[in-house]
DNA sequence: AACGTACTTGACCGACGGTCCAGTTGTCCA
DNA sequence: TGGACAACTGGACCGTCGGTCAAGTACGTT
């Protein structure tokens, strides 16, 4: 029924030189400041190809994001313990919160980037055409949060798993925690968060 | 010495005149489409008024902020336990978080506000006079952050007290916990802030 | 009343995100 | 091989926004 055609050979390959150009621009510029005439330029694309394949700044931002986050993705699917499947639930969160903090902290840039795509609605008499409201709303993040509140929920069923993974995950936006990453704390942000963790799922109520 | 000449009256009145307009603004509209002009045509001034009395869309904000803060500062500085000083360390944090998540529910409009105004550096020539770099820095976060921190540190000087901190004020940044709070949630936030606290200080390491 | 200065104003600027459509090119089928 | 159609492309263009500035206005002081 539904035709699935094949994407066109020209199409691809500026599709991948639009994402390489932004994962450049990303790792070399603070993120508010790369327009997408630049990513166009640096990728040897025009604007409109840009806008064309990604729909917006937030859409280019989320695509780059999936494609980074998709190796760990893999791993907690059907990767070997206590990544994937197999261990028990709190050695699953723990080495889960550790690969979150490596990919984040590799993406940092991206990561303020997608924070800072929240300008929306350029037409006034748009309705619900949203499709990416906030930072919190793209396949990536919707992964993480239903993963980490399931390990939650699986010790601590009489605890607000939803929003302790809310909490757990919410950190690695906040701007200082950010900055921090930058100056390379990551293992000093990895251990706090395992002691949080450690703190939500032992403490006896 | 340093000669404080007192405000003229006029700019009080004008300055009260455009931190009320951008208040209700903020309460009707989303955040993210609130522009400096629609701010000064409400409060019946001139759009230049409003930049020379607080330098840029995030001063704006940072101004708004402080006056909202405003009281939870005094009472943590001066008030009545557990507030206020007096209390063990692990009842003024609680009580603490409770009031920044009452604040924060109060403000929500406000604080995504302050999230989204990271635009800077329209004089690409600009070196150092970045002022407001993030939603991390502005004097509100540094007192909340400084309080919480020193409570947690209070409590457990073996644990990245400062980090800590960070993760649990972080949360109230992050979308999601704001749309919760949105939605009249803010009592199931303040109890999952409590535990993410509590298991941080009980914690036998 | 007169004066200096702080304040006010809105036209103006450069930049940006996003749109549009005329022109191009890959792909498929005969 | 060729032809036709849809998908793709580029970049001029649009509306808006944050921020600036120079000229005018009015407060407070003496």
């Amino acid at each position: 029924m539904i035709e699935e055609r094949r994407e066109r050979a020209d199409a691809a390959r500026n599709r991948r030189a639009i994402l390489r150009a932004t994962e450049d621009l990303l790792a070399r510029h603070r993120p508010e400041q790369i327009s997408m005439e630049q990513v166009a330029a640096a990728a040897g694309v025009g604007k409109g190809t840009v806008f064309h394949r990604f729909g917006s700044r937030m859409g280019l931002m989320v695509a780059l994001m999936q494609e980074r986050a998709y190796a760990l993705e893999e791993a907690v699917a059907s990767g070997p313990p206590p990544l994937g499947p197999g261990a028990p639930p709190e050695e699953r969160l723990m080495a889960f919160l550790d690969a979150i903090v490596d990919v984040v902290g590799r993406n940092k840039g991206l990561l303020a980037a997608l924070g800072h795509a929240a300008t929306a609605a350029p037409r006034p008499e748009w309705k619900e055409h949203d499709e990416h409201r906030g930072e919190g709303d793209h396949p990536v993040y919707r992964f993480w949060h239903g993963h980490t509140s399931a390990l939650i929920a699986a010790r601590r069923p009489d605890l607000d798993g939803e929003l302790l993974a809310h909490i757990l995950l919410g950190s690695l936006q906040s701007e200082p925690v950010l900055r921090l990453l930058e100056r390379g704390e990551a293992p000093r942000l990895a251990a706090s968060l395992r002691v949080t963790a450690a703190g939500m799922l032992e403490a006896p109520a």
